[in-house]
DNA sequence: CGGAACGTTGATAGCTATCAATCGACGTGG
DNA sequence: CCACGTCGATTGATAGCTATCAACGTTCCG
């Protein structure tokens, strides 16, 4: 065996571990967490996994008995469509994180799409874990404390459509898709795989396609960014925090 | 004591009613609640109440174990706020509604504002019966779909501000106000007090206060609304809709 | 009466959308 | 191998929605 094929082996097993690992580190990174709920966790992600195609919609079985999904590897988003035909990805969603919140209402026009390959696993002894205090501790508390995370994103959001500029948005959510991926062991020197196509930001930061283009572009200019062959690197993370104005939501110890 | 007197104390009778009901109301109408329930949640309401004059900032303990607050009259709203001072108006809370959702993370820049004077009640009972199944099967069940129901209506507004123009957030919002009105009984002849100014509204919708005047002028003149001393009247529903595409969350049961 | 808060109106600027066209990368079938 | 179509990124020209600035009217209240 070549030196080649070893190193290609070791990559590939670190690619399964932090898929295996996703949710351990998501919610790991909110509290502390025991050995064993963290083995535990791994457990869940190393279990049978589903694959969704690019582009695909995952159907949310109504009724919150539903088990619930979890993502190890893949972006995907809550899509909101409008019956002329704009849409609006309302919040992404990253591996680590369940597909939907744990009670969901039903929507018309709401879907769960996949904005890459995306790879899901069963979520139900999560929430079996999260229901049983005794032996798993702080499983229960990360759960929680993961949707209030992820409801103050949503806020982040409404923020950054309702009062931010094109260029704001955009470096926001560059800054918070940094921090999102860093507890997720997916940042490398500031830069991190990015599969959005400008498309995508565009419904995400309700901007057209060609104004999104052109702020990349201005970014890019100014070095603040480099973006390109799906990859996002961060270059001037004090720029970006002056332009928009990030605020890591904070947890406090309970 | 003249007709008058009497027609007026038979008012304040009611007044008081519909506040102290506001969260049995609110939580009613989501699923069916026993009678002891209702009437628990009528002895809520009806408990010891904290006054906030209008533009008044509430306080929120931080941590978890702080009882949660629920609004019986007035209207307040979750608010962020920018360091150059644009601020969003993220969420609007009508009584009924708890102030924030049970577990909040703290975030700089985040309040809850009173945009009225605001009647609060301690929530600290429902939070226990929430919790205790054997005795109170419907309120656990209801406090959770309306947190899901709550957080349906954070998409409303996120996909408001990102993809729908100004005369459609407008149309959009009364929609959602009439929708959440109703319930609570306060709509009447598909009218409701509307006690918002217009750079309230601005901050609501993501838009500036002179573009909102002129907004709501044009839906006057098309008498789809009527709106003066605080006061809002869908005239015109149908086109309201067709404007706006309003669709209430469905709950399902389960 | 003066001032503050809110609403209204006009003029202008500017950010962003829309339309159209081009370009490169990629995969497919002839 | 090349023509072809598709997808995504890019660029230019133009239109349009909305913000900003400024001024004025109205109501309310001390």
């Amino acid at each position: 065996m070549t030196s080649e094929l070893i190193l290609a082996a070791e990559k590939r097993r670190n690619v399964a571990d932090i898929r295996s690992a996703a949710i351990a580190r998501r919610l790991g990174s909110l509290l502390m967490l025991t050995p064993g709920e963290t083995e535990f966790l791994h457990r869940v992600g190393a279990g049978p996994m589903s694959l969704w195609a690019p582009r695909s919609l995952i159907e949310q079985p109504a009724g919150n008995h539903a088990s619930p999904r979890y993502i190890i590897s893949g972006w995907a988003a809550q899509v909101r469509e409008l019956n002329d035909g704009r849409r609006q990805l309302v919040q992404l969603v990253l591996p680590g994180d369940p597909l939907a919140p744990q009670l969901q209402i039903h929507h018309r026009g709401q879907t769960v799409q996949c904005l890459t390959m995306v790879q899901t696993v069963d979520g139900a002894a999560i929430r079996l874990a999260a229901r049983d205090p005794a032996n798993f501790p702080g499983i229960a508390a990360a759960v929680e404390l993961a949707a209030a995370r992820d409801r103050a994103l949503l806020l982040d959001q409404v923020t950054r459509l309702g009062r931010q500029t094109a260029y704001e948005r955009v470096a926001n959510l560059f800054l918070e898709l940094h921090y999102r991926c860093l507890p997720i062991g997916l940042v490398h020197a500031n830069g991190f795989a990015f599969p959005l196509t400008q498309e995508c930001l565009g419904d995400l930061l309700g901007l057209s396609v060609v104004h999104v283009n052109r702020t990349l572009q201005l970014m890019r200019r100014q070095n603040l960014i480099t973006l390109r062959q799906g990859r996002l690197t961060l270059n001037d993370m004090p720029a970006l925090q002056a332009a928009a104005e990030f605020k890591p939501p904070v947890l406090h110890r309970s």
